[in-house]
DNA sequence: GTGATATATTCCCGTCAAGGAATATATAAC
DNA sequence: GTTATATATTCCTTGACGGGAATATATCAC
């Protein structure tokens, strides 16, 4: 898993534009718009995600209509699968071990279960 | 979904440490040896990672054994199923709309193919 | 060719975050 | 109390990144 990838998706208004896109593939102009984002920085974020690989483009005409590319998200499940799959396994051994940290005496029962 | 979290694991060395911590438990200094980060580092790192929830920690001794928290986790797999659902609905209709960009008589013949 | 529209790029600036070094805090042993 | 170990925090510097403004490029209409 790039860690590139995640930086992406961690600025705020590229997410915005992620889930913005997540409706359709739309221009630049009309993500500007939906977002209240000026155009050059609408286009400096997609060139971001388009590195990361998370866009692509279509041009048409003058207008370059972008969308979002279903790779990289099966990626980014396949790698939180691989998290949840051990945890499955782990789950109680992972409960066994708090508990056996909590076994010891701790002088002030402050133990927050949450 | 936060883009800090996206943002806490878009940096390489937090990246590893995540990775790292899907194999159990461990302290500050068994991943700041496993990395070869040093010490206040890690720490620093897992003050973020700990600030987006995706790890969180548990004293023992003077030690402090850091694991990850499997809630994150699922708040990203439900994000990326938000996506892959929509694109199960929406990929035949997103190749008519590419077809019917093509499609359209543009009085020049100038459509790029790709 | 000129002019208009849509998008990309460049330059500059301010801010933020990561790394290094040193230091502070906490716990344990004595 | 002192000392040693484990971890957290602070200070500083530097490099990267986002935003704004201006400009460049591309396509269409004429």
């Amino acid at each position: 898993m790039q860690a590139t990838t995640f930086a992406a998706l961690g600025e705020p208004s590229r997410l915005q534009i992620v889930e913005l896109l997540r409706t359709g593939p739309l221009s630049v102009g009309e993500i500007s718009d939906a977002l209240s984002i000026r155009q050059p920085q609408v286009s400096k974020h997609l060139r971001v995600l388009s590195g990361s690989g998370i866009v692509a483009v279509e041009p048409v005409a003058r207008h370059r209509i972008y969308h979002l590319e279903p790779e990289v998200f099966e990626q980014i499940n396949d790698w939180v699968d691989s998290f949840e799959r051990l945890w499955e396994v782990r789950l109680d051994s992972l409960d066994t071990y708090l508990n056996s940290i909590r076994a010891k005496p701790t002088e002030d029962g402050s133990e927050a279960d949450g």
